[in-house]
RNA sequence: GGCGCCGUAGCCAAGUGGUAAGGCAGAGGACUGCAAAUCCUCGAUCGUCGGUUCGACUCCGACCGGCGCCUCCA
């Protein structure tokens, strides 16, 4: 089976078929930069980083793109709250929101076009629509959707516009629109925009542009009229998404995207994340507080990306226990003594270090097959990890078998292939990949430690516990873990997990 | 009111019309000088009630409970 997605805009699951084969262009809607991201808009980017890993592993050519709203309402005021200009205030969260990403190992898009660059692209595009009958102007400079031209409004989001309850919200709303359901493309000018440089010079009127146009500007701007694939949150998917297909397609003729995918929303504690309920966390918050990254990322990987994800305190720590597990599977596996290739030794049947070598290897094999088929199947990570943790214990319990033989070793190519299945699977989940970097250690701390796992290993030779004790509590102290085996002992550096 | 989702062991979380992956936690055991790591053993009949079926946790219905969206919130 290939790869299949669930499609919000059919309800179903389809094999992915991309516009040029081989290729594959996906439209992530970004952040607007007012303020630090929140963990739940990083389950999300999560969920985007995986899709970004495995269509890569599939070995698609992919061009991600991910934008930055960094001129809306939110922005608007808070730049003018702080004196600052548009570009001032929003520029250091884009900035503090990319580190972040890097510390959660979310792989880097091609492109984060920010909007304020593309508004001569949605002038462009607004001109279309006016030009084609999608849109009108009013007198205040602000131009529209006219939502009744286009006939497919409402079918991403699978609403029937005649069941609408127009006139509900007419009476709040203080524009001059023709139906309250129509949607602002472009906002004629405010005082207030004027003070932080969001105004711009177009054919009606000078303004700023909606929301919703900065996404299809810079979407056919940089990929192209029909996307492969269209990412975002559960919530975008009325109005934002609709929007946009209407928008685009309006202007083009041509479907806007191939594929829409959707990530539920994140609870905190069982609650729903907000300001107000003081259940408000940002990753950079977490990150500040010692929290492990490669945990936090387990976690938000953990569920199917169209469930409900509930991220806690008891959660972080389980994840921080399942990475110690993967890490330590996979310092042990490279460092397991080799003995020779099974094909270097005639046929091997019968022999025991044959026959694990044979385990070891068909584990492999089956844990490659199970994560894939998990994957391809619309990105079931939780059966991925599944897949991968019983190849742990597999491999695990093979390389008990082989302490118990008196070389200790396993035929190098096996232990080739396991390393190799673990590679590739730790390169589409990137869980080892960050983890490691909380274990890496400098030179200088690592010579002193392999200094006293030398003289520990001189008492213990003498049967001297109270010594070798003694130097294995200062290595504690010093955040240095030992695990003695029957060939030889490892350490490892704790960090603060969970 | 409209549209939609969910309810699987203490917690997290997959899954299939034929008697339930995995992770964490817990108990016991093996290994170890002691640890650490690892291994072994132990736990759920899948919200409730009906129906369809040879057989359902998986299909249908009702109900109970939780939740999302319905104009700018990932």
């Amino acid at each position: 089976m290939g790869l299949h997605f669930h499609n919000t805009l059919t309800r179903r699951l389809e094999p992915f078929e991309s516009v040029e084969a081989g290729k594959a262009g996906v439209y992530a809607c970004g952040p607007t930069i007012y303020g630090h991201a929140h963990i739940g808009n990083f389950r999300t980017f999560m969920f985007y980083d995986l899709v970004h890993r495995v269509l890569e592993w599939r070995g698609y050519e992919v061009r991600f793109v991910m934008n930055f709203t960094d001129v809306d309402d939110k922005t608007i005021r808070a730049a003018r709250a702080k004196e600052m200009t548009l570009d001032e205030y929003t520029a250091p969260f884009a900035e503090a929101m990319l580190g972040e990403s890097d510390a959660l190992g979310i792989r880097r898009a091609d492109l984060y076009p920010r909007a304020t660059v593309y508004v001569d692209r949605m002038i462009d595009l607004i001109q279309r629509l006016l030009d084609r009958g999608f849109a009108y102007a009013t007198d205040d400079g602000s131009v529209w959707y006219d939502i009744s031209s286009f006939e497919a409004y409402g079918r991403l989001s699978g609403r029937d516009l005649e069941q609408g309850r127009p006139g509900e919200r007419v009476a709040e709303d203080e524009y001059a629109k023709d139906d309250a359901r129509d949607f602002a493309l472009w906002k004629g000018v405010k005082r207030e925009d004027e003070e932080v440089g969001a105004a711009w010079d177009a054919p009606w009127g000078r303004g700023r542009p909606g929301w919703h146009i900065e996404c299809s500007a810079m979407a056919l701007a940089e990929i192209g009229d029909t996307l492969d694939l269209h990412l975002g949150g559960e919530d975008l998917i009325f109005p934002h998404h609709e929007d946009e297909i209407a928008q685009s397609e309006g202007a083009t003729g041509k479907p806007f995207s191939r594929v829409w995918l959707h990530a539920k929303h994140l609870r905190v504690e069982g609650e729903k994340m907000s300001k107000s309920a003081g259940n408000f966390v940002t990753v950079r918050e977490l990150l500040d507080e010692g929290v492990s990254p490669a945990a936090l990322r387990h976690l938000l990987l953990s569920a199917h990306y169209r469930s409900e994800l509930n991220f806690t305190r008891a959660g972080l720590q389980a994840s921080a226990r399942a990475v110690a597990r993967l890490l330590d599977f996979e310092a042990r596996l490279l460092s397991h003594p080799e003995a020779p290739a099974i094909g270097d030794r005639g046929t091997g049947s019968g022999d025991a270090e044959g026959e694990a070598g044979r385990g070891i290897r068909d584990a492999a094999d089956r844990a490659i097959e199970a994560f894939t088929a998990a994957l391809l199947d619309d990105l079931n990570v939780a059966g991925a990890l599944a897949a991968l943790f019983v190849f742990v214990n597999e491999a695990n319990r093979r390389l008990d078998a082989a302490l118990g033989d008196p070389s200790h070793g396993l035929p190098a190519d096996a232990l080739e292939a396991a390393r190799a299945a673990l590679g590739e699977m730790d390169g589409v989940l990137g869980i080892l990949e960050v983890g490691r970097r909380s274990r890496s250690v400098d030179a200088e701390l690592s010579a002193w430690v392999e200094e006293r796992i030398r003289a520990r290993a001189h008492a213990r030779a003498d049967r001297d516990w109270s010594e070798a004790d003694r130097i294995r509590d200062e290595l504690t102290a010093a955040g240095v873990v030992l695990e003695d085996s029957a060939t030889g002992t490892r350490w490892k550096k704790l960090s603060e997990e969970g």
